[in-house]
RNA sequence: GGGCGGAUAGUUCAGCGGUAGAACACCUGCCUUACACGCAGGGGGUCACAGGUUCGAACCCUGUUUCGCCCA
């Protein structure tokens, strides 16, 4: 045995194989891209870029598998692929990270001042920002690393005030003093989509306003009554029975304040009591009144989140705490009416789930629409193709009702916003660069907002500000728009429609072709998976344990287009179990191609037996399947159709055939097709698969000497091969029915394993494709079946006494084991058999007895059925026979 | 309230007009010279329910039930 096959390990171990590899990928520079002429073969992805603070979770193998497939499987095909990486500053999420950690020195950022805080913040970013993308190295992505970005680096920085300063200038970007949703404990404003809303439960309380004169009051129903602090009006709907009390003063429960009932279409009459109390500061509807009817805006709620001075006696006090004092308050009064539990959606932070405040700030916006509106063009004119499409559906739902989206955010980690107001003239200066003087009235005095902008701002502009933009490079030149764009469902709105509608703006082209959008991981149970719940699988635990191959394929293999992958080890362990028989089955073939160094070539004028043909034919087929299937995207039907072709078709079948020829029984012409065929079928196994196990191909390809450089150097099996036999593939599954019913045969008569059973006989007419089958595969057959002699009957010969059979297309396969034993209970086999092809009988008979069908199906539909019919009767037949004959002896 | 998706073997899921499939799990038997991380054989399903379209429906249409997600 040669060195090669002394190293192989019996069992495969990743371990040793990946790290060696991938450092062999980065020195040779294999997904180092270069833009050409040729722009047509330009294929390019940018990454969705984790954040730089995280680690990489099982969501981001997943996404990265998917692309690092396509990018590799490109490759092979000849493209120019680039596949850009990077990581978010993830304004808040890293803030708070860092907060987290000052507050452990007994520090707030504000002790350390905003230079210092950014500082730190930088200091963490370098000492832990390269963890993930190693993290990324591990599971095999095949990006650019010399491209990498980050959305805070001096580039995308300088793209982003480039972006802000044409988007104010063009109007569509301004500032104001709005409501918006406010994380009490981020100190930050969050834009619409970064609320997730929450059923909870909670009190619907009935409060009593009296009428400043006379008598009586309104009822109206609150689910929050400390707001009641910063009531300014009541609101009744003018087309309904309250509409008559509009004009009205009434006083306000707490705090007294005598506010007016006025008419307004907000006002859902069926809902509630039909009045509304209006707290323009405090609610985004009551906000949007207030705006109409010009009420005043009472703010009775700090940025904390706790009550203030406006609100004497509740002030300090949480939320929580004051909706409590204010129901017994005004129960005390006897002005609470009644309070009835109630389900209503509460909003929640997306980065630390504290309950949301609509509260009233200047804040910066992005006017939306215009930008909205082409990005729903494009789609609609099919510039962009979804996969699955039903996503375009959410798409234009959400951007045909898009608001107007808040990009400043009360933090220090981030860019901030390039403008400076004058405190002479309050001129708002914006501007690419840092201005001196205030562009009005040239005074000095001028300061710059304190806020920084929306993280997603710089996402937005990523699929050409990594590219080089706002400069005119060659990289943007070659590689934009973007060939694909790959993300979960869960960020459309966040970064997809966003990035659609920046690149529309900025490069007048859609910023990429295509977007595929996946499913979510979860676990086993379906739930998602969190730190806080324990359910977390660590991709990175995983690879330790069982190679980044092993998930890779596991998560290929697992994707479903529209639903969620419910993973386990467990399923993990099922694809390592795939490496091990790859790694096995090539360590088989190695060991019967290695006695000559030379790798026999595959040539017409070899003698291939069946089940070279067969295989050889199979392969062409899936590696064209797997081409079809990786050019729509789904990876999980290629990964599936590889799995089962390797496993079932090649290692169950071509190898245990191939043994004889192998071992010299077959005389040496023989063993040289074979060899070639199997050479042949494990170089294009190799190259179908490297793209989703791409370390382990490259290890094989290396020891099987397959030589063209690295594997993905290579060119992709179109598939096209020149030796496909289409008839092979018919007779191959007559060779496999027949050995599987001599199996089944054998262990019925409870024959030994190991035993080899005297003869057999396969009962056929004369020039059937069976009986020409057995005879050109007798051996084989013999071999698979552990039976010495397989003999060919013609229909009337008579078979011999004492043997098990069975029905097959075609056919009747008898085990002759002399005595029966048991022959009640073969009988009972028999009469089984007999059932079940009787039922397959009665269903043929029941469509072939019925007119329409005959004149309404295919011809060769109806054709088929007739000769199943046909067969049925005939199995049936020769069954009763058998048993006829079992009941005579 | 509006929308989307799922319901197929014990479990996780393929299949999406022409006689129900895989992987795990289960049962029987095997260390057969690549692999016991393996091999061979086997059992197991009114394809959620009710209508409809069709010669023919797990698959298309309409309702119902139910689970999940998104938006308000």
């Amino acid at each position: 045995m040669s060195q090669v096959l002394e190293n192989m390990a019996k069992t495969y171990d990743p371990a040793p194989i990946e790290d060696k590899w991938y450092s062999t990928w980065m020195e040779r520079g294999l997904f180092k891209a270069r833009p050409e002429r040729d722009k047509s073969k330009a294929f390019s992805i940018v990454i969705p870029p984790p954040n730089v603070t995280g680690s990489l979770h099982m969501g981001h193998a997943f996404n990265h598998t998917f692309q690092d497939i396509l990018c590799r499987y490109k490759r092979m095909k000849g493209y120019n692929v680039l596949w850009l990486p990077g990581t978010d500053h993830a304004g808040i999420a890293t803030q708070n990270v860092v907060e987290r950690r000052i507050a452990a020195e007994g520090k707030s950022r504000h002790d350390l001042g905003r230079d210092e805080f950014v500082r730190r913040v930088w200091e963490w970013k370098e000492e832990f920002g390269s963890r993930i993308i190693n993290q990324m190295k591990k599971l095999g992505n095949s990006c650019d690393w010399d491209r990498e970005r980050f959305t805070l680096d001096e580039g995308l920085s300088r793209a982003v005030r480039t972006v802000f300063v044409r988007l104010f200038k063009k109007g569509l970007i301004y500032k104001g003093k709005y409501i918006i949703n406010w994380c009490p404990r981020c100190h930050t404003a969050l834009s619409d989509i970064e609320v997730e809303h929450e059923e909870q439960k909670g009190k619907f309380y009935h409060v009593r306003y009296p009428f400043v004169n006379g008598e009586g009051y309104v009822v109206v129903a609150t689910t929050r009554p400390e707001t009641i602090w910063g009531d300014v009006a009541i609101a009744v709907h003018p087309r309904s029975e309250k509409a008559s009390l509009a004009g009205r003063t009434v006083k306000v429960p707490l705090g007294g304040r005598e506010i007016p009932i006025i008419e307004d279409i907000m006002v859902d009459p069926e809902f509630g009591t039909g009045c509304v109390k209006i707290t323009p500061a405090h609610d985004p509807n009551d906000f949007l009144v207030g705006q109409r009817h010009n009420l005043e805006q009472v703010q009775v709620i700090d940025e904390n989140g706790r009550m203030n001075s406006l609100a004497p006696g509740y002030e300090g006090l949480s939320l929580e705490e004051a909706r409590k004092k204010a129901a017994q308050e005004l129960s005390d009064a006897g002005l609470l009416e009644k309070s009835e539990d109630m389900v209503h959606s509460v909003g929640h932070c997306y980065r630390c789930s504290t309950v949301v405040e609509p509260y009233l700030s200047e804040q910066w916006f992005v006017k939306a629409k215009p930008l909205a509106d082409a990005g729903v063009k494009v789609v609609e004119d099919g510039l962009i193709e979804w996969t699955p499409e039903q996503w375009k559906k959410i798409y234009y739902q959400w951007m045909e009702n898009i608001r107007d989206w808040c990009i400043s955010r009360q933090l220090w980690w981030g860019h901030r916003i390039p403008a400076w107001t004058c405190s002479d003239c309050g001129n708002i200066t914006v501007s690419e660069t840092d201005p001196d003087v205030c562009e009005k009235c040239g005074s000095a005095n001028i300061i710059q907002d304190e806020d920084v902008l929306d993280t997603w701002f710089s996402s937005a502009l990523w699929p050409f500000s990594t590219l080089g933009w706002p400069d005119k490079t060659e990289d943007l030149d070659y590689y934009y728009p973007t060939s694909l764009m790959v993300t979960g469902f869960d960020i459309i709105f966040f970064w997809v429609a966003r990035m659609i509608m920046m690149g529309l703006e900025f490069m007048d082209e859609v910023p990429f072709r295509d977007v595929y959008i996946h499913a979510l991981i979860r676990d086993e149970k379906g739930q998602k998976m969190s730190k806080s719940s324990g359910n977390v699988i660590d991709p990175l635990d995983m690879i330790e344990k069982y190679g980044a191959d092993a998930l890779r394929m596991t998560l290929a293999a697992l994707t479903v287009q529209g639903r969620d992958i419910l993973l386990s080890t467990g399923k993990i362990e099922t694809y390592r179990l795939f490496m091990n028989k790859i790694w096995n089955a090539s360590r088989f073939a190695l060991m019967n191609l290695d006695e000559s160094r030379e790798l026999p070539v595959l040539s017409a004028d070899l003698p291939l037996a069946l089940h070279d043909r067969w295989i050889l034919t199979r392969k062409a087929q899936v590696a064209g399947e797997v081409t079809r299937l990786l050019d729509s995207f789904s990876t999980g039907e290629a990964a599936r159709l590889l799995y089962d072709f390797v496993w079932g078709d090649l290692c169950d079948w071509y190898l245990e055939l191939s043994k004889p020829a192998l071992r010299g029984d077959e005389g040496e012409e023989r063993l040289n097709a074979t060899r070639a065929v199997m050479a042949d079928v494990f170089r294009d196994v190799l190259l179908l698969l490297h793209p989703f196990i791409p370390f382990v191909t490259e290890e094989l390809w290396e020891l099987f000497n397959f030589g063209g450089g690295l594997i993905e150097e290579n060119t992709w099996p179109s598939g096209e091969t020149g030796f496909a036999f289409p008839e092979a593939v018919e007779k191959m599954s007559l060779f496999q029915e027949t050995v599987r019913i001599l199996r089944n045969l054998r262990a019925e008569a409870r024959v030994a394993p190991q035993s080899f059973v005297n003869h057999a006989t396969v009962q056929t007419a004369e020039g059937t494709v069976l009986s020409q089958v057995v005879g050109e595969n007798r051996e084989l057959m013999q071999v698979l079946s552990k039976i010495r002699e397989i003999r060919t009957l013609g229909e009337s010969a008579q078979k011999p006494s004492g043997s098990l059979s069975s029905q097959m297309e075609g056919g009747e396969v008898s085990l002759v084991v002399g005595d029966i034993l048991d022959i009640e209970a073969e009988i009972r086999r028999l009469e089984q058999e007999a059932e079940a092809v009787k039922k397959n009988l009665e269903t043929t008979a029941k469509k072939l007895a019925n007119e329409s069908f005959i004149n309404r199906a295919p011809a060769e539909v109806v054709e088929k059925e007739r000769e199943r019919l046909a067969e049925n009767k005939d199995r049936i037949a020769r069954i009763q026979e058998n048993i006829a004959s079992l009941k005579r002896s």
